[in-house]
DNA sequence: TAAAAATACTCCATAGGTATTTTAT
DNA sequence: ATAAAATACCTATGGAGTATTTTTA
């Protein structure tokens, strides 16, 4: 079944007659009937019964017919917006996010974010650094938020630094390096 | 376009590979490719960007893998809907309807068909009776209801008589032929 | 350099056209 | 008897396959 096809069926239910179907779509008559007979065996029903003054639809033919009317219509809207995505930003942007990093931070960016590009649609992926820089690298996200120096050929920005912090119940001296074990 | 076209779609999406989806699709890779290149051609978009390991969609190539998945179901609905069809009572019954006869007792009866057969729609196109006896015979309505001796071939039932009424301000002697005119 | 897409080229199926026949009322 | 659909037949477009080359990270 081609798009083609819904068209023909839209205008035989509106004539009621192959002829003029085929004129109206600059083709020959022969043309629109091997397309019918087709359309026929591939949906395995009778869509138009022959008659003196041109066809007659069975029940089978005006439903196909009366679907032609929204399957072309759908077609067409998708066409139109496709056509019209040009240097729109859109699409599906994937984010991989590991456990530490910015798990309370990202919600509210991407709300900023999702106001300024509202065609775009988010799948946020967590995982530790190590899975998200893998999906990075097989581009399974197209962004990753993670944590640690990975030997990364692409583009990589520092968002922040952290503080590194040692609790412990005992006094600890940092010039002692007794308590090292590394 | 095709409707098989709207599959490969699906599953290029799917699979981001070309040649797994041609294997899919038990077709060869080259097939696949033409395919797609003639939907980019047909859309005027470029639906995918190749890679090292396969392809990647624009937003206009997901947006138009997405819209196959709803294409995809709706056509398989109306596959079903129609090869369902055999034997049930459905479409559209136009029924032509004169001025003058039935239109009070219709809509009651027109409901009684309607819990029989579900699937039927009506179309009631009223006119003089003999509009309607031409509506008939066009076939342009499957029914007409009229008043009338026609000159009609096909079946036809009697439905009711009326009777003749007079009204006049003056007493009417029906033996006194001096009021008839014709 | 290796995996995957693009290209070149051939073959064949089939869509479409012309001319003609069949059908239905 | 006639308008319209079906059929027969031919041609040519283009879809699919094989083998090969190009591309990209």
């Amino acid at each position: 079944m081609e798009d083609y096809d819904w068209l023909i069926l839209q205008l035989l239910y509106k004539h009621k007659n192959i002829t003029k179907t085929a004129q109206e779509l600059f083709t020959s008559q022969p043309s629109i009937t091997k397309r019918l007979r087709k359309m026929e065996a591939e949906y395995a029903v009778t869509i138009v019964k022959r008659e003196r003054r041109g066809i007659h639809f069975t029940p089978q033919g005006e439903f196909l017919a009366k679907s032609a009317d929204y399957v072309l219509s759908d077609l067409r809207r998708i066409k139109e917006k496709v056509q019209n995505m040009d240097n729109q930003v859109a699409g599906t942007l994937r984010i991989g996010i590991s456990n530490y990093s910015t798990k309370q931070k990202l919600p509210g960016i991407l709300k900023m974010f999702k106001v300024k590009n509202p065609n775009v649609e988010f799948q946020v992926i967590p995982g530790s650094s190590r899975e998200i820089y893998d999906l990075v690298y097989c581009k399974e996200v197209h962004v990753g938020f993670l944590r640690g120096n990975y030997n990364w050929s692409g583009q990589s920005h520092l968002l922040f630094e952290e503080p590194l912090c040692i609790a412990s119940v005992d006094n600890i001296n940092l010039e002692d390096s007794r308590n090292c074990r590394g």
